[in-house]
DNA sequence: CTTCTGATAATTTTT
DNA sequence: TTATCAGAAG
């Protein structure tokens, strides 16, 4: 019997039941015939290459549906991944109301992280580890590389373990264990040593009992490849597969992926869909490889190759600009987008202003205004490329008594506080957790300084035991000073006594007794600074959140893994948030404020990755545009004060590849200069220029000159054919020397009092002395 | 051992 | 501009 409907609308058919193939399913009803194709072609290997807006989370969810409601796999039996916690959810949630609130059976809907964790747990033992290992984060990561490089002599400011931290992260998402590395890919860093610390680190975990985000794919590797039988397990488990956002995927996730999918003897086909779309990845810098998607059919034979390109969200000129600005890149797949809207909409709004301050106050108004035209602040967002941009808003907002509400700021669980009140319930469940140790032993202050934790340090090491362990020996020496031995034992039988009430008493409880035994909330509440009432609200939460959790095991895992913030959605509020955070989600209008060479695309992505860092950039500003339904209206500011100083900026060359004739410009009134579009008109491409001053002259001009020159010689990365304004300029000494008389645009005239690379000091008539960049002067 | 000070550095995106 | 860190003084 089958219940594949002969035609791609259904017939009005009545509630999902659980009987088969009676009527055509409801939820198959108005699909496009390509959507259709991708729900129900669910047998084999499928790619769904999903343009923006083109309902592809509608697809995903309705296939799983359609996989359910045909008895093809039950709930269990299919392995859903996502990049994010909130798509997971928000998948959750869609297929509960095909499948009528019975969600509890998709236990394997989750991100790559969560899933890996899930996995690896069960199995923890075959690669060295507990199954109750904790999850460190990056703050603990770089705590214990420190340690590392500490005990290797590596000088830590020449080699910062943040860094180190970034590389072997790099490594790992390449699916690289420290065997599998050779004296070559060592590096640079610390003289070639961070092979050998990478292999120390991942041996210091083990006896943590931790592993971190990277490991919870690469253990998870390593657990397939070494153990058929588990391979096999999940072979037969999993009938079906989903990957939502393939081309974020990287190494190692696609590793990951490639065996749970294999085909065997036991079977001989991979039900594995996969969803993306390559003009969406925006997350190479994190070692995604848009190749995993590009080169699906090569990895799956005989996959069906689907493409969504019917756009449900924006208006045509929307669509029309982002598609033109998205073709300047070499490297996609090739898509056409065609609105279903149909609606032209109006243009996108480019607007020209003097600095940043402006450029909040405009957006501002404009949002009063629409405001006032009946339109919700929810259907409003900002999208900015880097987060120090979100402040102005904030600022601006608050003067106007504008509701805004920040998205993906700085996470809840990496407050100070929380990972305090964390790291005391780690230490009492997980007493060999030595970094949870270090983190709270003298926090509130309980006089144990350095020369006692180096005590306790040299004690563990020695006897290769956990820190807790060789202080419960310690106190029973001399060693320490009486007073130190004492406020230890103090603290190791309250250790004790917290874990035993923990066998009894409900887990929330408990922790408040920690926080507030401890003496953890008497110090906050002795502390009189502005945001030490914050803190203890966030300790509240933190114990309220815990309520939800049958074990703290469980909640522990949701902490480390989710990153969920409660956001008030009842309330109508602008959101702000960066462009990397938007992908996924979509309003009326959007607000794209910072389009400026250096910022947008940024300096750094255009250093570190060359031309497939400024295509990357361009898909940000695709995603950026395409999360528009109707208005989108970007904005640039011609100065901008980066830390502290002023530097001007010129428009990003993403605006001149807009398509002309959807583009309104506008011009405030206290800027000068234009913007020009179509890109025809070469000498004013970079055109902010004083009309009575020659173009050659303007600092754009002259910035981009000398990096042309100076870029000849070092062989960085760099763009054929186009002049990239850097912002620094480190290697080259100053043109400029103590005494030479100066202009700044914004300061007017100086002279130079003194010169530090290409910083330079500056007694400026008009404002006295300021620190500028050599770039934004000129010889007057 | 703690606290204060001054200096210095660093500013993208995140599971 | 801001946060963070090291060093010196208490």
């Amino acid at each position: 019997m089958t219940d594949r409907p002969a035609k791609p609308q259904g017939l009005g058919a009545g509630p999902i039941t659980s009987q088969l193939g009676a009527r055509t399913p409801q939820y198959l009803d108005g699909l496009n015939p390509e959507q259709h194709d991708a729900i129900v072609s669910v047998d084999g290997p499928l790619l769904v290459l999903a343009g923006a807006g083109t309902g592809k989370t509608r697809v995903l969810t309705t296939r799983i549906a359609h996989i359910l409601h045909t008895r093809r796999a039950r709930a269990h039996e299919i392995l859903a991944v996502t990049f994010t916690n909130k798509a997971a959810r928000e998948m959750k949630e869609r297929i509960g109301k095909f499948v009528g609130g019975a969600i509890e059976g998709m236990p394997w809907l989750g991100t790559f992280h969560s899933i890996g964790a899930r996995i690896l747990r069960r199995h923890a033992e075959l690669v060295g580890l507990k199954s109750d290992f904790t999850i460190l984060d990056t703050d603990d990561q770089i705590r214990l590389l420190k340690q590392l490089l500490q005990a290797e002599n590596v000088d830590e400011k020449r080699w910062p373990a943040r860094q180190l931290a970034h590389v072997i992260d790099g490594w790992k998402n390449k699916g690289l264990q420290p065997s599998q590395l050779s004296e070559a890919d060592a590096g640079v860093f610390a003289d070639g040593k961070a092979v050998k610390i990478y292999q120390q680190y991942q041996a210091r975990l083990k006896v943590l009992n931790a592993a971190d985000f990277g490991d919870l794919l690469l253990e998870g590797i390593r657990l397939f490849k070494e153990n058929p039988t588990v391979l096999a397990e999940y072979h037969q488990r999993f009938k079906y597969m989903l990957v939502d956002e393939y081309q974020d995927t990287n190494v190692a996730q696609y590793l990951w992926l490639r065996l749970l999918a294999q085909t065997n003897e036991h079977r001989d086909t991979a039900n594995v869909c996969v969803v993306g779309d390559d003009d969406q990845s925006i997350y190479g810098w994190r070692g995604a490889e848009v190749d995993n998607i590009l080169r699906f059919e090569k990895d799956f034979p005989g996959a069906k190759v689907i493409r969504l390109e019917r756009n449900y969200r924006s208006t045509s000129k929307i669509l029309k600009a982002a598609s033109h600005l998205i073709a300047h890149n070499e490297d996609r797949l090739g898509k056409t987008l065609q609105t279903d809207v149909g609606e032209e909409g109006e243009p996108i709004a480019v607007t020209s202003v003097w600095d940043s301050e402006e450029e909040a106050r405009n957006i501002g108004e404009d949002i009063e205004q629409l405001q006032r035209q009946g339109h919700k602040l929810n259907s409003m967002a900002i999208l900015v490329r880097a987060s120090f941009q979100m402040r102005e808003f904030e600022d601006r907002f608050i003067t106007l008594g504008l509701n805004y509400r920040v998205i993906g700021g700085p996470r809840f669980y990496e407050r100070k506080e929380i990972r305090d009140a964390l790291a005391y319930l780690r230490i009492v469940t997980q007493p060999a957790d030595d970094l949870a140790f270090e983190r709270i032993v003298n926090v509130p202050k309980r006089g144990l300084g350095d020369a006692t934790i180096r005590l306790l340090h040299d004690a563990a090491r020695a006897a290769n035991v956990p820190l807790v362990q060789a202080t419960r020996e310690l106190i029973e020496t001399d060693e320490l000073k009486p007073k130190q031995r004492s406020t230890l034992r103090g603290l190791l039988s309250q250790f004790d006594e917290w874990a035993m009430r923990l066998q009894t008493l409900p887990h929330s409880e408990v922790a408040e007794a920690i926080l507030d035994e401890s003496g953890y909330t008497q110090m906050w509440q002795n502390d009189k600074s502005a945001d030490a009432p914050g803190r203890l609200e966030n300790l509240k939460e933190l114990i309220r959140s815990m309520e939800e959790f049958e074990t703290l095991g469980g909640f522990l895992e949701h902490i480390a893994l989710v990153m969920d913030r409660d956001s008030a959605d009842a309330d109508d509020a602008v959101s702000i948030m960066t462009l990397h955070a938007a992908k996924g989600l979509e309003f009326d209008t959007v607000f794209l404020p910072g389009w400026e060479e250096g910022l947008f695309p940024h300096q750094r992505a255009l250093d570190e990755a060359g031309k497939s860092g400024l295509e990357e950039e361009r898909r940000l500003a695709y995603v950026g545009i395409t999360r528009a339904r109707k208005r989108a209206k970007l904005s640039l500011a011609q100065n901008r004060r980066i830390h502290g100083l002023w530097q001007s900026a010129i428009p990003s060359r993403f605006l001149d590849e807009l398509p002309a004739d959807v583009v309104e410009v506008k011009d405030t009134g206290s800027s000068y200069g234009g913007i020009n579009y179509g890109g025809r008109d070469q000498a004013t491409k970079f055109d902010r220029r004083d009309p009575f001053e020659s173009v050659y002259e303007t600092p754009g001009w002259q910035r981009a000159q000398r990096q042309h020159k100076s870029r000849s010689f070092d062989r960085g990365p760099t763009i054929e054919g186009e002049l990239v304004a850097r912002s620094t300029n480190t290697a080259s000494s100053s043109r400029y020397k103590v005494g030479d008389k100066v202009l700044h645009l914004k300061f007017g005239e100086g002279t130079v009092a003194a010169v530090d690379g290409n910083k330079l000091s500056i007694d400026f008539a008009s404002v006295g002395r300021k620190k500028v960049l050599e770039s934004f002067i000129q010889k007057p």
